[in-house]
DNA sequence: CTCTCGTGTTATGTATACAAGAACGCTTGA
DNA sequence: TCAAGCGTTCTTGTATACATAACACGAGAG
């Protein structure tokens, strides 16, 4: 639309990622409907591009397409949000045990700066700053498995559960557990320990999984309510 | 298109599943071009939804689409072979370490019945039968985990790595092991030792990878030379 | 007063027309 | 004869028009 990129896909792209930014971000909340008219004429498009980003998002499972009823923010049952965590930990920990044993210097210095970068931002308290840097540093873990293809799939959960994710900061001492979890992945990865490091990273996610579904709990309570 | 399925939605579906399966069943071989025009044609439809389909092939990694250069087959490379082998091995381990601490009654029955079947098959060295029943099996495993994201992700790559397994079949002795294989599966997870069923399933699918991968570097070998 | 049925409106699914880029071949010059 | 440049043609990407299913609202009957 604008041309911010000669690639000629760049407007599906640009598209997709909006729309997948404002639901990751909290613009679009949960169960919202997605007119395509709507998007088409806020984007300055017409439906037929609308359509195929929606079909994509819905192939990531941000958003789901039910036939002749258009699309909605994909709203994840408590329960599911369980499965998906506990699936997301399985990779992380793979991610971790693979990394132990194929561990590159590039890597490494990759991870340890990482993680330098989270800590630094946990000292400074900076809520969003860790938020992204935490990020980083789970990427740096993926890319480190050295198996790419395990990297997207890793990177593909990881994006469909930000948005838990992010609620997940505002509990009270969740970061400095966090750092904590990170410096026992980090070292079991540096020191070969594959088994460790797979653990460390499982239990990891796993925690942040229970956290969310309380959370998801409370928050579908006060829905009722409201 | 002929209404085959009263659902709305049918005919998107058929198509899909239609073209899904020509790659599935290696009708459409790796890296042939997907003219969409040709597609719509052939199925009596126009481009729009034919498009949608590519789309959603596309994100399920069958095929590829290159921008303003068309949909084809997708050709994965020995390496990305493995690695999505590593994956499936990861998932399918998980699904056994998981159906070995939550099996139902019901899942116990459906994995003896799966087991027997490929047994059977195997003793009448149907090689067909087998292939199917091994993927009934498989699924089982996948349900008993009890995680329904968990069993979806893993149908998912199982789908993508279909073509691939068919062609494993035609190895030598490969069902005799195969059916070993699972026997040990089976009987840890009815033991409830999550930890040797989880390995067991890893192994039983990290060496088809291996195999696999010997399988397409002779086929790429054969290709080059033909 | 409530429930149900019917009609109108709105949005989705599909078809078709148009625009633009990429592949291919042809011509022309050396 | 070969290579390079240009134009044609074919295919993709986008827009728009039309068909059809779902939803909402209102009227009428019980």
């Amino acid at each position: 639309m604008r041309g911010d990129n000669p690639n000629s896909k760049s407007r599906a792209v640009t598209l997709r990622d909006a729309v997948e930014t404002e639901i990751v971000t909290g613009a679009l909340k949960a169960g919202e409907r997605l007119d395509e008219v709507q998007l088409a004429a806020r984007f300055g498009v017409s439906r037929t591009p609308v359509r195929e980003a929606l079909h994509q998002l819905a192939a990531s499972g941000l958003i789901e397409m039910r036939p002749r009823r258009g699309a909605v923010v994909a709203q994840v049952s408590p329960d599911r949000l369980v499965e998906m965590f506990e699936v997301m930990a399985e990779l992380e920990g793979m991610c971790a045990r693979l990394a132990s044993r194929r561990l590159s210097d590039q890597d490494k210095e990759a991870l340890l700066l990482a993680h330098r970068k989270c800590q630094e931002a946990a000292h400074h308290g900076d809520a969003d700053k860790y938020y992204y840097e935490n990020e980083r540093f789970h990427h740096v873990v993926y890319r480190a498995s050295r198996n790419q293809f395990l990297a997207a799939e890793a990177i593909r959960l990881h994006n469909r559960l930000k948005p838990y994710r992010r609620l997940q900061l505002r509990i009270r001492g969740r970061i400095t557990t966090s750092i904590a979890e990170h410096e026992q992945i980090v070292t079991a990865i540096l020191d070969g320990q594959g088994a460790a490091a797979q653990e460390h990273a499982r239990a990891h996610i796993v925690i942040q999984g229970e956290r969310f579904a309380d959370l998801m709990a409370s928050l579908n309570h006060l829905d009722e309510v409201s």
